[in-house]
DNA sequence: CGACATATTGAGATCCATCAACCAATGTGG
DNA sequence: CCACATTGGTTGATGGATCTCAATATGTCG
């Protein structure tokens, strides 16, 4: 996992710095107010949002009852990624949680870039792959660990979860009910 | 899901003959007997697997217990994925469970021909994504779908799984007991 | 046939969801 | 500035899903 995001680091370190402008022309920034929505269900994700500083959550309604896919935190990529990869409509909402400055990049701007800059194409490949690591680690802990085990990993990679996401969301996103976190917690 | 598989399946199709041969001048056929592991625990994952014409499975070992991770079938690819991109030691064995034909692609010369024949590159960035997509699609499974709904799914995208995969890998793959999966299939 | 792998069935324990009541902090309108 | 609503979190009781352990059954292949 870390080694994936030292070579995306390292990579972009050593970027050009032509390439680094086209990104940089192709990208805007933008300021959302909590609560704010960077997409909807049924909107097709047509930009990709990092997360400059801010927190933001990614989720999607099964019967009614939203499900927290992903958190995401300073330096974070957010994108709803069929929606994003296949230019259809998202299942997923994407919404800020505080105060957050975005800045998202289009995506057919990002493609043509991509063409005459190849090592965006590269650093695409590269994303992709840690976003594919990044899944797989989290099957592997549904696999394997119970909800006590996974809130412990959560809390042990992200200390200052708990003071910025609502324990509500921190409960979906690890597949329990918040009744159930609450006694994990009560517990230690 | 089926929409990236149709992109790349279209891709593929239409891909010029000089690339194709290159990717076939890089493979190589090979038949492998039930029981025979293309990939252990601690090795690098040099190439990527082909099923040409089998079945195999993919899986690592937690508290001695063997977790089934994916199971392969005509025209699969398998790889322990971060191995492969990381080029370092592999948690999971891929093995196959019926005698097998598989074509592997050596993974420094796709590399190499990547860089020649940019195609290449983006069938493999496709690829990564149709995994990523697939990743995704199995933890939303996780997330919303009790035991019961997770092998009716499973058996209704691949009705003859049943067939050809030992009841303890697809209870493993589905994230039960064997036990559990038994009475489930019992139940109906 | 015998042996080993594979699958079924039963009983008890455990984890976790659900429903419901309650509490604490925050914010808002009059 | 108070009364009350709202949001977010806790706690208790109960039931359901699933695991584990153990016994039994059913292959399947030399």
């Amino acid at each position: 996992m870390i080694s994936q995001l030292d070579k995306i680091n390292e990579f972009i370190a050593r970027l050009d710095t032509e390439t680094l402008t086209v990104l940089n022309r192709i990208s805007v920034e933008k300021i959302f107010k909590k609560g704010d929505f960077l997409l909807r269900q049924d909107e097709v994700c047509k930009k990709s949002f990092w997360v400059v500083k801010g927190t933001a959550r990614k989720y999607y309604l099964n019967d009614g009852k939203e499900i927290t896919t992903e958190l995401y935190f300073d330096n974070d990529i957010a994108i709803s990624f069929d929606s994003y990869c296949l230019q259809k409509p998202s299942r997923e909402f994407i919404q800020v949680l505080t105060d957050t400055t975005i800045s998202q990049t289009d995506f057919s701007s990002f493609q043509t870039a991509k063409q005459q800059f190849p090592k965006l194409a590269i650093l695409d490949l590269m994303m992709t792959e840690y976003y594919a690591m990044w899944l797989e680690d989290r099957l592997f802990q549904f696999h394997t660990m119970d909800a006590t085990s996974r809130y412990s990993k959560l809390i042990q990679d992200h200390p200052y979860i708990v003071q910025n996401i609502p324990l509500t969301f921190i409960a979906s996103y690890l597949g329990v009910s918040l009744e159930t976190l609450s006694r994990i917690r009560a517990k230690k």
